[in-house]
DNA sequence: AGCGTCTGTGTTATCGTCAACATGGAATCG
DNA sequence: CGATTCCATGTTGACGATAACACAGACGCT
């Protein structure tokens, strides 16, 4: 029962070669005998041998392991990028750990713990600017972080937000809407400020004057506590929200007072959820791509682990989805 | 700046004793007298050491890690059974590494990731019931299984889906609904076929025949294309849907059929997204404690590894939430 | 007084792996 | 042909922590 687990020297025994041999083959090292590599992997197959993470980690300080900083993974965007972080780093054999921030939202607490883990880097989604940018970053740690602005100190990784929010107005004054108005997200976060930029840009480019933003928090109750203000201005014909669930609020009270959607107004929002689709009626929005998010994240992060690469800068473009919430005034 | 780590043996020369004693004292051993471990603890604090993990994983073959295995993390039910596990398993000083299933929903791959890995106990998100019952469960693995049928290999946590969905339809009795309709999950979906026998237990007990049943996997969009069905048929005046987002579409093609809820036809979904009380109308459904089935999982499963506890059962409740989307007869 | 027991501490060996160095032989060179 | 290089492999000794054992002194018992 106690079947003690089959270590290298094990391998080694059987293949009648010296652990270290048995190591090279299971490091890819050049330095071995085709013969002899088929002879330990042989060996390695009948006795269903597995490396050992942590004797490894102890021996080279490297863990094979990766962290994940949010401070919830209750929203949609976080738990699309942490499938997509999880999944890349399986296939390039590192581990994920996932470390969520206390309600303090103490990152300085966040990095502590993961050096306890001894990740080898860590991947941060930056809800808040100034997350990252006051925390002193631990000198031995690898970091790419996701929706901040560009840094020398680590990589960084960007949906093209104000892009997305520039295609958003645009196809909204495309439509003959006189002008936009904007529901934006908390002034603490990178990606609200961004997406509130371009739809200023858009503006701008077409010689309006922006009118006052309501600010929600990503909620779409925040949404629709925004859009009931909104609803009662007859002006009002065109809304782009900084995120799909405030659009949703902004449908639902556009339409408690009389004036749905796309009729009487239209609505524009962010990220494509997987409802969008099925909201009433179904949301125009700007699609974010997670997928390429998290893989050029890992991508870059596991580029600083292993070969010491640079810090550097990616956007990631984003899409203009059109539906049946946006319609010709 | 190739500051090496501070180890235990850094701490003892510091505290002048030795390392066995500055094992004791991180590991808080009853044996060291308290003057010593004054000492030690100024020193460590001195120093800011922190244990190695790897070296304690290599030296006792405990991890400090557990894994949690899901088909995928994109549904809200399981980002936030993630959310809530993550957050217990760091109040007690265990990691979290994520294995998600790839396309071949694998789960034998998955338990093989996890051994690699070495952790200490898995927790699996059960979507479908043969998953874990076919899969042979590592004999060294503890293992607590959410969402599955009482089994005495593992650990079982549930929410009382089927309690939830007898509210769902009583409250839809009461309502004066002559019967209930049920747009009910995946067939291979534990959860889902609990709340289909919760929804027909309550219709046997008020003595009704149950209707056929429409299928959905889950999403929005198959809760549409069911709806479509139901809502041409004027004798449906009250649906069940197997969780929220089925319901959204429910609701979208009753509404599009000029039977909008919650005058033509009374509407309840399961799960309490955070979006539901912004559907239109916000909608009555059953809350699901995520929270507390994970917090309790992870106090299994942590009691399985220390304490080699036997496995349990628990059940976690569920409870009704009701809104706009339900109404009288 | 003599003996066992308990307490606090130190010593030694080991977990599985890999880096650094060592070795012996074949291939290559001037 | 001796010297040099290269190649495939082996030997040794950490990495940091802890389990098992050892031991000296204090205490209590008969």
């Amino acid at each position: 029962m106690a079947a003690r687990r089959v270590s290298m020297a094990d391998v080694a025994a059987l293949a009648g070669v010296s652990g270290q041999t048995v190591s090279r083959v299971v490091n890819d090292s050049p330095r071995v005998d085709p013969a002899t590599r088929a002879k330990v992997e042989s060996a390695m197959a009948r006795l269903g041998y597995r490396p050992h993470r942590a004797a490894r980690a102890l021996r080279t300080g490297r863990t094979q392991t990766i962290g994940l900083v949010a401070s919830t993974l209750a929203t949609v965007g976080n738990s699309r990028m942490l499938q997509a972080v999880a999944d890349a780093a399986a296939s390039r054999g590192y581990a994920l750990v996932v470390v969520t921030l206390g309600h303090g939202s103490d990152v300085a607490a966040a990095f502590d713990r993961l050096h306890d883990q001894g990740v080898d880097g860590a991947i941060v989604l930056n809800e808040a600017t100034d997350l990252v940018r006051d925390a002193e970053t631990p000198a031995d740690l690898a970091l790419v972080v996701v929706d901040s602005p560009r840094d020398e100190r680590f990589g960084v990784v960007v949906t093209d937000h104000a892009g997305g929010a520039r295609a958003a107005t645009e196809h909204l004054l495309g439509l003959g809407h006189a002008t936009v108005h904007h529901v934006a997200g908390p002034p603490a976060s990178f990606a609200a400020a961004e997406r509130e930029r371009g739809w200023r840009e858009a503006l701008a480019g077409a010689g309006i004057d922006a009118p006052d933003v309501a600010r929600g928090d990503w909620t779409a109750a925040s949404g629709a506590f925004a859009g009931a203000a909104l609803a009662v201005d007859r002006s009002v014909t065109a809304v782009f929200a900084a995120n799909d669930q405030m659009a949703l609020g902004v449908l639902r009270t556009f339409a408690e007072s009389g004036r749905p959607a796309p009729d009487a107004v239209s609505v524009v929002g962010f990220d494509d959820v997987a409802d969008a689709a099925d909201y009433r009626p179904p949301l125009t929005t700007v699609r974010q791509d997670f997928d390429a998010l998290g893989e050029r994240a890992l991508e870059r992060l596991v580029a600083a682990i292993e070969d010491a690469a640079e810090p550097a800068y990616d956007v990631i473009p984003a899409r203009l989805v059109v539906r049946a919430s946006t319609a010709p005034r």
